[in-house]
DNA sequence: CAATCGCGGACTTTATGTATCTATAATAGT
DNA sequence: ACTATTATAGATACATAAAGTCCGCGATTG
């Protein structure tokens, strides 16, 4: 029960775009570099990104990923849910019976959670950034 | 990034015996026919909650398991934190600091979630279990 | 054309979760 | 004391997922 380090790559990266002043695309070697994982790994990781719409790639020399939609939109939970997937963190013998107590209670204390991350946008916080 | 089938395990074991008039001990076979789960691996999964205090063990014949505490005392968070541990869902680079909002933001949604699961308590729900 | 760069699949390697088996220790009833 | 019962702990086996690598393909730029 923990968070992947895909999501850990996947926040500071987006961090990264969101708070970066162009809308150059930039290479995932580059992004790769500062936290040292290997760029082949982080590109998978980023694809689902892409695929989530999150962000757009170009091809071909000089490109790279950059931000598709506006940068002040970009939440914690889009990038999670891109992620690890939308699936509830419970997943018990299948029915999803409303009748169940325990299964709601579960379900709403994941939600509490989903909708702080839902609220709190990258941008709130890029200046909090060190800048690099 | 999913709870263990255990937790699962031990939150309908704990509902059992939180909805159960006696104060008899339990024995773990009688606990696990209701799960489908083998009795040794289910005495494993409650080692951990007797350990966190939450039940206590009586060996020998007419053994089992019963609640430690006041029944109207257990909450959901107790029994998840005994089986999947209290350490953060989010582990970053180790270094806790205060300093990275990232690090903030993931554990005040992580807060927000265990604060519902520590303020709702078994017993609230015990009745709207199916009688078994 | 040639160098660059993302995409995708196959693959290896760890790590974790799930589950069983067995031996041991503790207790109750006889 | 003896025996049946029951929890506990360790070893083991298996399945699944996470973490990371490798390589070839296709697209793009210059
Ligand atoms: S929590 Fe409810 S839905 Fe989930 S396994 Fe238990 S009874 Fe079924
Ligand atoms: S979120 Fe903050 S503490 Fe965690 S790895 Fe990133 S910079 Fe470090």
């Amino acid at each position: 029960m923990k968070y992947s380090k895909a999501t850990n790559y996947a926040l500071h990266t987006m961090m990264y775009l969101v708070a970066s002043e162009t809308n150059k695309p930039v290479g995932v070697q580059q992004l790769a570099d500062k936290q040292d994982v290997s760029p082949t790994y982080l590109s998978k990781i980023l694809t689902k990104l892409v695929k989530a719409g999150l962000i757009e790639s170009a091809s071909g020399a000089g490109g790279g990923y950059r931000l598709k939609g506006r940068r002040e939109d970009v939440s914690f939970l889009e990038i999670i849910h891109a992620v690890e997937g939308t699936a509830s963190l419970f997943d018990c013998c299948g029915n999803t019976h409303s009748q169940c107590a325990i299964h709601r209670v579960m379900l709403a204390s994941e939600e509490a959670m989903e909708q702080k991350l839902r609220d709190t946008k990258m941008i709130e916080l890029a200046d909090a950034l060190p800048r690099k």
